[in-house]
DNA sequence: GCTTGCTTACTGACCAGTCAGTCATTAGTA
DNA sequence: TACTAATGACTGACTGGTCAGTAAGCAAGC
């Protein structure tokens, strides 16, 4: 399954790149097993080190799990805030945002890290606090900035202000759901099930006098 | 944290309440800790038994695990099938089955089941299967049902016979997310946000005449 | 007094975390 | 340039603790 370093190449000094490779091992462990399940002999193979070597940059196993959905949220922040500042009517911005979570988020194994907050969560109360923090409330943030934006020009209906950004992402999650566990039994065409998020959505928020 | 029964009356033989009160006890420790960090002493100790006790009625702890999920569920096969059968306007059975999803799933201690299956699916492929097939898969088909009837009728626009169900129903899925990851943060007024599911739902449902 | 529901003490596998030892690399020396 | 000493990144066998699962025996009820 892993891809193991060939014996010769392991012992090579490259402290540099050991942190990033053990990460990116471990993510995909906790990824497939959750955490408790994941032994962290597996993540060292995967990484093509041994488990030693794992805690000469970690000190825990639990240190290392929060280090890795960190890491994997890190490079979504700056998407995140571009998105608000930009210019255009307020449907075109939100159509983008969204086809921005689509393509860096459910569609790439990102959406691995929803999953491990989800199931895991509970046991990592601060680590649940730093994606609320981080994530989750900056992307409402932005979100209602962009209603607003549209009530007040006149393209969204003013009741719109009042609705929970939960419901206006939640095909969003749904969708990273159903890839990860029912993909299987009923794959979902990601590309239309895009265009009814969408579609759902703007029927929603439209004023009437704008509603086609 | 438990309530164990005293000693004098864990002796009594009570065959037929015992299993019952084993997946009970089961139910809450899996949904705080998950499966792999719930150990069976702890859920002997809640149920007011001993751990060997749990081996007299449940082969293994992953059988356990399966059927603390199956049990959860079952009451709720027939609450889905009648949601299917009413009489009335397409809409008003719509709201009435969210109604139902809202205050039987989203607002009990059933709501713990998605996220055991969330986390733990990966590694209960046959459960995730059957949770798909008796849950999912016919609550799908009943509220397409009740779409087509509705596009049927006039009621809805055409357009909705081709939305995928989970993105109707995702709203609810992020509120029960929601309640068990991040509410502490940011309580979520279930009951207002159950209305912005149903509004947001009904402009994106309504055919442009009757849309008010 | 016999059946059986239940308990308790036990076993063996498993794994996070440790540490003494190894060896690739580099700095120092001639 | 060549040889050597020192460094520290890396290894892997080991430990201590945990816990799923077992089995022998105890007592409740007929």
């Amino acid at each position: 399954m892993a891809n193991p370093r060939p014996k010769m190449e392991r012992r090579l000094r490259r402290k540099d790149a050991r942190p990033h490779e053990i990460l990116k091992a471990a993510l995909d462990v906790f990824a497939t097993h959750g955490y408790e399940a994941t032994r962290l002999e597996d993540v060292a193979e995967r990484a093509g080190v041994s488990k030693g070597t794992i805690y000469l940059y970690f000190d825990s196993k639990e240190e290392l799990f929060a280090e890795v959905v960190r890491q994997a949220i890190l490079p979504h922040f700056e998407t995140m805030e571009a998105l608000a500042v930009q210019s255009g009517s307020a449907e075109a911005i939100l159509r983008q945002q969204l086809r921005t979570i689509y393509s860096k988020l459910v569609s790439t194994e990102v959406r691995y890290i929803p999953r491990l907050i989800i199931g895991e969560g509970n046991r990592f109360p601060e680590l649940t606090e730093f994606y609320f923090r981080e994530i989750i409330s900056r992307c409402h943030q932005t979100l209602q900035a962009v209603i607003r934006r549209g009530v007040e020009s006149g393209e969204f209906r003013a009741s719109a202000l009042h609705w929970q950004p939960q419901a206006i992402l939640s095909p969003a999650l749904s969708a990273v759901i159903w890839l990860l566990l029912f993909d299987r039994f009923a794959p979902l065409d990601l590309e239309s099930y895009f265009n009814t998020h969408v579609e759902l959505l703007m029927y929603g928020l439209k004023a009437d006098s704008a509603g086609r």
